[in-house]
DNA sequence: CTACACCAGATTGTATCCAATGTCACGAAA
DNA sequence: TTTCGTGACATTGGATACAATCTGGTGTAG
């Protein structure tokens, strides 16, 4: 995780690719807007070629659809994709969480308390978003994974429009039970109990997915073809 | 879950991307094999454009390994990382299955059958591994998944290399379990014990990632820099 | 009024050319 | 002998130009 400064990689495309990840993540383009590889061109400076292997890149990212010689679209998901999506997240992310619990020190535990304070004052939704990513993403920084801790980024930037849209639409007052949840998984991970926290962490999942099932209006009323 | 997607997409870069894959899967090339992007446009034909699109795209499903202004090779893993890779197998396979078995027909049941049976009279390891993976990607072809088919795909993919290097070293004695534990998962499927299927098929993971763990001389000694 | 064919503009796909960068062999100095 | 610098060569990165394809609107026939 860095700031989105540019350079450093003297790759154009992947400076394109992490731009566009950004402002996808920022909900600067929604699900469903299409992507025209001239004005990425425009945005970023070059041509189109590396725009063309960004696309390429965040579709394999699952952030974009590519129809051939058609055009590029931001992914868009239906409700029962989305619900595979936290299923997925509910069996892979207490492993991760095993992993890195593991290599867990004080000061980082201390961070997370901190987190999982701060949301409980975060004034609005964007605030909220961004701490609640901070903080579970906190608990998997000391897991040295090479795949799963990339494959649980992948799924949480492919449903990040979603849970804006559903963080908005449900407000500030219906949070306490996601902070209550936090206190809890911190609390197991002080006191080293692995087998709780990983169940907390797969209860907490289970339980937003519920939430967002009851909301289908959020979602692409179809399957997109093929 | 879906078939080999050859959907002549009268596109370059997937047509390049596809074959490639492939190649790689097939053992042509080998982890921490060069790749020269001109090889590949002689090859495939088409100009390097397309090759290097479909570059991008292998890098994002971890068959490939880029290295900005350098070059690209296979990617190859550590044992720890290939040891990951199987412990996310072994969380999330079991939930792809649960999605399919929902429905899985008698035809699909029978075939299972054939093929765990086949297995048996494999005569080498290519038609060992061919097999093997049929079976499982048949128990898992009535998901109608979007993101965790294509994922547990990804996840085989790149763990192809040590899966055919392990077979090849053991040779086919002690192959016996196997086949007992393809049984087991075919006969728990006609019963319709889905949760016994889901652990027979966590416990076949399993056991299989604790016998490459005892091989480390199958994997790349060092973590790849970066 | 609807369905269909067709054309113009927009957009994507690819090839060729040139620039930028890294690799590696060679040779000189310590 | 080892280390370091240097330069030719191989390879990758990117821009422009052009070809291929799709989209959407228009007009015509039914």
């Amino acid at each position: 995780m860095s700031a989105p400064d540019t350079l450093r990689d003297g790759n154009a495309s992947t400076r394109i690719a992490d731009g566009l990840r950004e402002a996808i993540l920022r909900g600067e383009y929604l699900p469903g807007d299409r992507i025209i590889q001239e004005d990425l061109s425009a945005r970023y400076g070059g041509s189109r070629i590396p725009v063309r292997e960004a696309l390429r890149q965040l579709e394999s990212d699952g952030l974009v659809r590519l129809v051939a010689n058609t055009g590029a679209w931001v992914a868009s998901l239906s409700m029962a994709e989305c619900s595979e999506v936290y299923q997925t997240r509910e069996r892979l992310e207490p492993l991760l969480l095993r992993f890195s619990a593991e290599h867990l020190t004080t000061e980082t535990l201390a961070t997370l308390d901190r987190l999982a304070h701060q949301m409980e004052d975060a004034p609005g939704v964007e605030e909220f978003l961004e701490l609640d990513r901070r903080f579970h993403f906190a608990t998997y920084d000391s897991s040295h994974t090479h795949t799963l801790g990339p494959l649980v980024t992948r799924l949480w930037n492919t449903t990040q429009p979603y849970r804006r849209a559903y963080t908005t639409l449900v407000g500030s007052r219906n949070r306490r039970i996601f902070h209550d949840e936090h206190h809890m998984l911190v609390t197991a991970l002080y006191d080293g109990d692995l087998e709780l926290a990983e169940q907390i962490l797969a209860l907490h999942i289970r339980r937003t997915r519920l939430h967002l099932e009851r909301h289908p209006e959020l979602f692409d009323p179809t399957t997109p073809p093929q």
